[in-house]
DNA sequence: CACCGTAGGCGTACGCCGTACACTCGTCAA
DNA sequence: TTGACGAGTGTACGGCGTACGCCTACGGTG
C-alpha cells in the first residue's frame, strides 16, 4: 500500500537498472544466464517492459553492466618500471573481474568490446609504449596478454576498424583511444610490408599472434626446467 | 512422397544429429547461439522430440559436438624434444578448432570438460612429463598454456576432484587419465604443504597459478624488448 | 503364423524467454 | 487551461527447451 501511493517509489534510471542487474548475476549461481528481463524487472518491482525506457535490449543491458564493473579497475600508476606497472594493472582487472565470475564470459561473448574494456585497453598498451616498448612489440604483447589475462579476444583490432568505415567516427575513436590506433596503424603498415599472397585483408596476422603467445610461453617454461625450477621455491621466494 | 514410403528415410542416429548439429553451428553465422532442437530437427527432417532419443538434452548435444571436434585433433608426435612436440599438438588443436569457431566458447560454456577435452589435456601433460619437466611444473605450464591456447579453463582441476568423491569413479578416472591424475595428487601436496591460514579446500591456487603465467609472459615480452626484437625480423627468420 | 515387447518418431502442451506496440497517467511549460 | 512528454503498464506474438503420452513398424518368440 505504501507503494502504490506517497513516496511513489524513487523512479528507475539506468544506474539502478545496471546496478541491480549486477547485483542478481553475483548472486545467483547462473550468473548471467539466470538473468532474465522479466526476473530483473520483478526484482525492481516494475513491469518488465518498464527496463526498455532505460536499456536498448538485453544486449545493451550486458554491455552496461561490463562496464559497470571494468569501470572498477584502478587506475594504471605509471612507475619507473613498466613491467610492474603492467602486472600491477591487470591483476586490478583481475581483482575486479574476480569479484563477477560472469564477467569475462559475458565480454568474450558480446559483439564488440565496450568503452570501459577499450580505455583497460588502450591503458595497458599506454603503459607498454612509456616502457619504451615499440608499437610492434606492444601490439604481440596484447595479443599474447589477451587470452585469461585481460579478457578480451584477438577480433578487437579486426573488428574495430572493419566496422568504422566513417572516417569521421574512426577519428574520434583514434582520439580516444590513442595508444590502440597507434598500435593498430603499425599492424596495418607491416601486414601489408609482409604480404606474400596469404594476404589477409587488413586486420593483423591471427596465427602469428597465436604462435607468438605459444612460444614466448614455451620458451619460458623451458628456462625454468632448466634452471631446476620448484613451485614450493618460487611461492617461498615470495614471502 | 518417396520419403513417406518405400526406403523410408534412413533413421536418425546420435552421430547423424551430431554431424548435423556441427554442420549447422559451422554454416550458421551464429554458430551455436543460432542453434535450436527445432532447426535441427528441421535440418534432419523431423520432429524435434526425434532428437531425444539421441541425445539427452541440449546440453548433452553440445557436448557431443564438442567431442567430435576435438576427436579431430591429430594424436600426439612423440618427438626428442619436448617443446616441438607440444608446439606441434598445440597448434593442431588450434587447427582442428578453427574450422568451428564456436567450439572454443563451448568448451568453456560447459559444466564439466568433455572425455575428448580431457584426453587431449592428458595428452599434452605427458608429452611435458615425457620431457622431464616435473609434475608441478607441468602443472603451472598446463595453467599457463590454458588460456586460449588449449581452450579449457583452470576449474578443471577443481572440479573433477570435488565433483567424484566417489574412490571407485575416481581411480577409474585416474587410470584413464594418467597424467591429469599425477598432476592432481602432487598439486594437492604442494597446496597442503605451503598452506598457511589462507587454505584453500582442495583445488590449486587460482592467483598463484595466473601470476604464474603473467610473470612468465612479461619476463618473455621483457626479452624480446631488450634484445631489440621486431616482428617483421620473426616473420623473416620463419621463412 | 500370431503375438507382443520395444524403440524410433510424432503431436500436443506448458512455462519460460525477449520484445513490439499501443495505452495510461502524472508532471510541467506555455 | 492545455498540451506535450516521458516513465511505467498491459497485452500479445513468436520462439525456445522439453515433459508426457501415443502410434506404428520391426524382430524375436511361442
Amino acid at each position: 500500500m505504501s507503494e502504490s501511493e506517497g513516496v511513489r517509489r524513487t523512479p528507475l534510471n539506468r544506474e539502478r537498472v545496471l546496478a541491480a542487474a549486477v547485483a542478481f548475476a553475483d548472486r545467483e549461481a547462473g550468473g548471467t544466464d539466470a538473468l532474465s528481463m522479466r526476473k530483473l524487472a520483478q526484482e525492481l518491482g516494475v513491469v518488465p517492459m518498464a527496463l526498455y525506457k532505460h536499456v536498448a535490449n538485453k544486449e545493451e543491458l550486458l554491455a552496461g553492466m561490463v562496464d559497470t564493473v571494468v569501470g572498477g579497475i584502478d587506475p594504471p600508476a605509471a612507475g619507473a618500471d613498466w613491467k610492474g606497472a603492467v602486472r600491477e594493472r591487470v591483476l586490478s582487472a583481475r581483482r575486479a573481474l574476480r569479484r563477477h565470475p560472469w564477467a569475462p564470459r559475458v565480454i568474450e561473448a558480446l559483439p564488440a568490446p565496450t568503452p570501459a574494456v577499450l580505455g583497460h585497453l588502450d591503458a595497458v598498451i599506454g603503459l607498454l609504449r612509456a616502457g619504451g616498448l615499440s608499437a610492434d612489440l606492444a601490439h604481440h604483447a596484447m595479443h599474447a596478454l589477451g587470452g585469461r589475462l585481460l579478457g578480451f579476444t584477438q577480433e578487437l583490432f579486426d573488428a574495430s576498424p572493419e566496422a568504422a568505415p566513417d572516417p569521421g567516427v574512426a577519428a574520434r575513436l583514434a582520439a580516444r583511444y590513442p595508444h590502440i590506433a597507434e598500435v593498430a596503424a603499425t599492424a596495418a603498415h607491416a601486414e601489408r610490408a609482409a604480404e606474400d599472397g596469404t594476404a589477409v585483408g587488413g586486420g593483423c596476422d591471427d596465427q602469428f599472434e597465436f604462435e607468438f603467445a605459444l612460444d614466448v610461453l614455451l620458451d619460458g617454461i623451458e628456462r625454468l626446467h632448466l634452471a631446476g625450477w620448484t613451485s614450493t621455491g618460487a611461492r617461498r621466494a615470495v614471502q
